[in-house]
RNA sequence: GGUGGCGUGGCCGAGAGGCGAGGCAACGGCCUGCAAAGCCGUCUACACGGGUUCAAAUCCCGUCGCCACCUCCA
């Protein structure tokens, strides 16, 4: 089957066909830059990469990403006077901090990251259209707001099939200007009491964005008019998406044709939130574990599923990738060719022939990554098993194949060990001095164990074992001597 | 009140009318000086009650429980 994606818009699997042949353009809702992300907050990150490494690698698309950071609204301004800075730097700090903990786990950097605030006039040009269409207008208060008009616009509601009656009148509401207390921001004016820095001139006065706005302009400005697929978490869907929607198709756009929505990441069935008192950062998470197990653990289950956070979910998850690291490193030894080769080849593999057909079919469906892990794992075990027996009697060719196949798998998903990203060593071969270093200390005692072992001086080889095993340096028996790895 | 989702074996987690996904853990075996790793095997599950069907975890109706969105939210 070719390519399928749930589409919350319709609620239905639809085939996917990019609206220019060969290209797609992809935007997400990227993070407000108003504190330290959480493993619930980078999970959206993690699922789309997936979804992007898809695109290009499993069908050759030529993929544009727009990722947006949103870099003003109410509690960056708020969190940003409460620690007496302005609220620029406190937005950038927090989007480095971001950029740095996306990194941190393998996520390819977007095409192009868009801030708010650079993208003023566009927002402006916006709203101007929406208020000569007669969907927009000024706050009648004066207050500098300008508003959506949703009565204005019959389709409102479309996208989460909610009817405007039913629907509980916004809460802020702080009815200021509005004719409906459902209508929504689409410009800010300024407060007394905000920085004057968090304010541009527009025709309607002194402002600032309203969160909404933001996305339909620079979806506009750069993946055109109509684009392929909107991402984002499930709690965007309302208000943010149905805004986003209803404001770009009012203001005669044709906007995403696929909507897709990621769930999130609980504790104890609660969503994980700062607020709730529950959230893991990621570069406090990172400091125990590797980043490639914590990408494994946040990329492993179906995107549209919860992934429930518990006591040993990590450990499961650095068990997974222990597997097939210990594939990955005998497979190897068998082939005999530099890592950084092999991925070379890895990558040269032709798009039709770097998949197994149940991986094809598994990402085709929804990008259903169990359903690719299961394959993964099965590969994993039927790789182990060809290189069971005597080192002369394994088919170093078929080796090398099913660990290209393995390793075109594991790139899609975005968890290669061999994969430069992970900093290299994970497999153990250093590289730089300290490795070096390492590897002949090592190298000293494993020599040391086997003249031992030649005694039948089990007591001493087992105490270097012990040794070793403690400072974390794990030891594997062959036929052809020990292999060691740090974990 | 409206909208959407979930409940699968000890745990995690796919599937969505018939063919035992997969991972982790446990247990038994092979291998090993002993381990580790690996391999083989065991553990036959789908909240509950009805219904449709030759056949239901999967479809329909009902019940219970949990969660999310409608206010900032990945």
């Amino acid at each position: 089957m070719s390519l399928h994606l749930f589409d919350t818009a319709s609620r239905t699997l639809r085939p996917f066909a990019p609206l220019e042949p060969g290209r797609v353009g992809m935007y997400i809702c990227g993070l407000t830059t108003q504190g330290s992300p959480h493993i619930g907050h980078v999970r959206f990150a993690v699922a789309f990469d997936i979804v992007r490494r898809w695109l290009e690698r499993g069908h050759g698309y030529d993929v544009t990403l727009v990722r947006n950071v949103t870099d003003i609204d109410d509690k960056i301004l708020a969190k940003s006077a409460e620690a007496g800075e302005p609220w620029w730097a406190w937005s950038y700090q927090h989007e480095r901090e971001t950029a740095r903990a996306l990194e941190l786990l393998g996520v390819l950097p977007p095409t192009y990251e868009p801030r708010a605030t650079g993208h003023i006039t566009e927002q402006v040009e916006m709203i101007d259209t929406l208020v000569e269409k007669g969907h927009a207008y000024a706050a009648e208060d004066g207050s500098g707001d300008v508003y959506f008009d949703v009565r204005s616009w019959p389709a409102y509601g479309e996208l989460t099939r909610q009817r405007l009656d039913d629907m509980e009148p916004a809460g802020d509401a702080d009815p200021r200007g509005k004719r409906d207390p459902r209508d929504f921001a689409l410009w800010k004016g300024h407060k007394t009491g905000e920085p004057d820095t968090a304010s541009w001139p527009t025709p309607y006065g002194r402002g600032r964005p309203g969160w909404h706005l933001e996305c339909s302009a620079m979806a506009r400005k750069y993946l055109g008019d109509a684009f392929d697929i909107h991402g984002g978490g499930v709690d965007l869907r309302f208000p943010h998406h149905e805004n986003e929607q209803a404001q770009s198709r009012a203001a005669g756009l044709d906007f995403a044709s696929f909507w897709l929505h990621n769930a999130w990441v609980t504790v104890k069935g609660s969503k994980m939130g700062k607020s709730l008192g529950n959230a893991l950062a990621v570069t406090e998470l990172t400091k125990t574990v590797r980043p490639l197990v914590l990408r494994y653990y946040l990329g492993a289950a179906h995107y549209r599923s919860t992934i429930e956070y518990g006591e040993g979910s990590l450990a499961e998850a650095l068990a997974a990738v222990e597997r097939i690291e210990g594939y990955v490193a005998r497979a190897l030894e068998v082939v005999g060719e530099p890592a950084d080769m092999l991925l070379d080849a890895s990558h040269a593999l032709a798009v039709e022939d770097a998949f197994p057909a149940a991986f094809r079919e598994a990402l085709d469906d929804d990008v259903n990554v169990p359903g690719a892990l299961a394959v993964v794992f099965g590969v994993v075990r039927d790789g182990n098993k060809a290189l069971e027996g005597s080192p002369d009697a394994v088919d170093a060719g078929a080796v090398r194949h099913t660990l290209l196949q393995l390793l075109a798998m594991l790139d899609v998903l975005g968890v290669n060990p061999l994969d430069p990203a992970w900093g290299g060593g994970a497999v153990g071969d250093g590289g730089d001095r300290t490795g070096e270093v390492l590897a002949a200390l090592v190298q000293e005692r494993l020599d040391a164990r086997a003249q031992a072992r030649a005694d039948k001086d089990f007591a001493t080889a087992d105490a270097i074992r012990d040794q070793l095993t403690a400072l974390g340096v794990v030891i594997e028996d062959t036929p052809a001597g020990a292999r060691w790895a740090l974990r």
